[in-house]
DNA sequence: TTGTAGGCGTTATCAG
DNA sequence: CTGATAACGCCTACAA
């Protein structure tokens, strides 16, 4: 079976011209019943597998959604291209995989090649991406849609989580508490929610007439940030740490629990994401619950959407989160 | 920019044939340095990108690796994807995540979408894929790879981690050291690995002329596997447990701290992979280091190479795997 | 070194 | 309801 029966073969065994059996194909109604059973038993017979190949270039189509993932597979981030992948399949669209691993210009080289691959729509993680490059697609008519960050302009959607609201509510309670020593610890990836989480607890620190000075920046490896933490936290009494992602808050886990401090009474601490380990900390871990499956389900309907419909959808679509306690806090929020 | 410019318009503009501008786009050395500066301004002027769908066509080929994951994402699986789509990147190849989500016969569904699309060849990770799916894609010329199960056959490499060498050499010097009540905790998923492990394990108590009776199933959730693995522990007394990933293996090692075991002295715990969260568990997790990013980069390279010859190059490679000794266990491998 | 012409396998637009 | 026939944009012998 190394050559693949065409659509000409099969016309010519159902004895009927390929324009027919092209209507078959795409279910359209005006098609006699019997002229239609016909064409399927040839197609059945010649084991027939349409060329998408030469579809896409009729249509101009290619029915393909790219995914842009940030560089760190942060564990969330597999849920996330669960979401698209499922989504995106079911509704005929096959989803390819970029990362934006090799340098600064990488996305640019990725934009040039999903420009050339005639992609339809690109849905990308988190906005590393540059106005710049935004710009490319709308220029060539390739909807975008952002997870993560949301965003007006045409041919443009976005479905995000609102970390600054979450995380307002988290500290205006413990500002409520009298828990006032409150440290942010904060990596180098992901810049863009770091950035909400702080104006949400600046916001909740302005309220109180406060000033919010406890933002600490540490390593993305856990040896390192680990050991700036246990520094840190050797040197200076804290309330209550709030990192930005489970990982983060874990290794200030390790560093109390090796300084002794004893965690949800002397020290709350909470992460983001409500990643699988956080349950398996110990103390398990409190943390922030992000939609992280549906982020990347909702951004691939969108696009589907968007790719179906000559009207252009725009929607910004922001999911619930809320706060999930567990034993390494006190406070209820 | 709506319309994009064709290579016609080039040609036109360059005052040469589309044939020849077809020769500069594709570095053919045919073409007098002059003519190609000629074209190539043109195609800078016009601000022309090449259509790939048409070319696909023409050339029969989509320049498109399928990447097939089982539907659970364990967290090692991401690293596998990076390192599969960066090599492919690198080499032109678009690559296309598939996820087998949907029932049982969702890998025969994969497969047609795959040979529709006129995928160049697939990568597979730890086989879930079926002898009839397997005959499906030779059948049509497609190119296997497979991660995780070493095979044999033509159109078909693999790239795999010896788990059962590994579990061997642990298990012998464990038995060589008295330990004699192992317990294996496995989940549902990931068959073939289990297999291998198990393998490995029944291995050394025959070497040792015992008999290995320490297997034992869990929930996949890490709720209902932590109660199984407690309440196991609470009737037994055990020297060594080994999970198939460490995810288990935590469990393990939360279960028997909460049931007051000493780890490490009176209870080894040992997990598979390498996790980066087995860094974080307290105490740190002893666990079997696997080239998770170097899988899936060694898989793209043979794709790549089965895809670029046409001698069929046949592989089966086998990387190197190593026990990681960390806190939670005492006998050094 | 360059140009001509046919082909890749579909879809889509006409008539009939 | 069905059948010609022209695109779709590029590649590739074959000729010149």
């Amino acid at each position: 079976m190394n050559k693949k029966a065409t659509i000409y073969e099969v016309a010519k065994k159902a004895k009927v011209s390929l324009a027919t059996v092209s209507r078959v194909l795409n279910n359209n109604k005006n098609v006699s019943i019997k002229t239609a059973t016909k064409v399927k038993k040839a197609i059945k017979e010649l084991n027939y597998i349409p060329n998408a190949l030469a579809r896409n270039l009729a249509t101009n189509k290619g029915y393909q959604i790219a995914l842009i993932v940030p560089e760190v597979s942060f564990s969330f981030i597999s849920r996330v291209i669960s979401g698209v992948v499922d989504v995106g399949l079911k509704n005929n669209y096959n989803v390819v995989l970029y990362s934006t691993n090799y340098g600064k210009d990488s996305v640019n080289k990725i934009i040039n090649s999903i420009i050339e691959s005639r992609i339809d729509g690109v849905i990308i993680i988190n906005s590393e991406i540059n106005t710049q490059a935004m710009a490319k697609l709308s220029k060539n008519d390739i909807p975008l849609t952002i997870i993560g960050t949301p965003v007006k302009g045409k041919i443009r959607s976005s479905v995000s989580v609102n970390y600054e609201k979450i995380t307002y509510e988290v500290i205006r309670k413990y500002l409520q508490n009298n828990y006032y020593k409150i440290i942010f610890i904060d990596g180098e990836y992901n810049r863009f929610v770091a950035t909400q989480i702080l104006s949400g607890i600046k916001q909740a620190f302005l309220e109180d007439n406060t000033y919010f000075d406890g933002y600490l920046q540490v390593d993305e490896s856990y040896s390192q940030s680990y050991l700036q933490i246990y520094d840190y936290l050797k040197h200076n009494k804290v309330d209550l740490i709030i990192g930005a992602r489970d990982s983060l808050a874990i290794a200030a886990l390790n560093a109390a629990l090796d300084l002794n401090i004893v965690i949800a009474e002397d020290l709350d601490i909470i992460g983001y994401n409500n990643t699988k380990y956080s349950r398996m900390a110990r103390p398990a871990l409190s943390t922030i619950e992000v939609p992280k499956y549906d982020l990347g389900a909702k951004a691939a309907m969108q696009m589907v959407k968007m790719l179906r419909k000559e009207e252009i959808v725009v929607q910004n679509e922001v999911l619930d989160t809320y706060f999930v306690r567990r034993n390494s806090s006190k406070i209820e929020v």
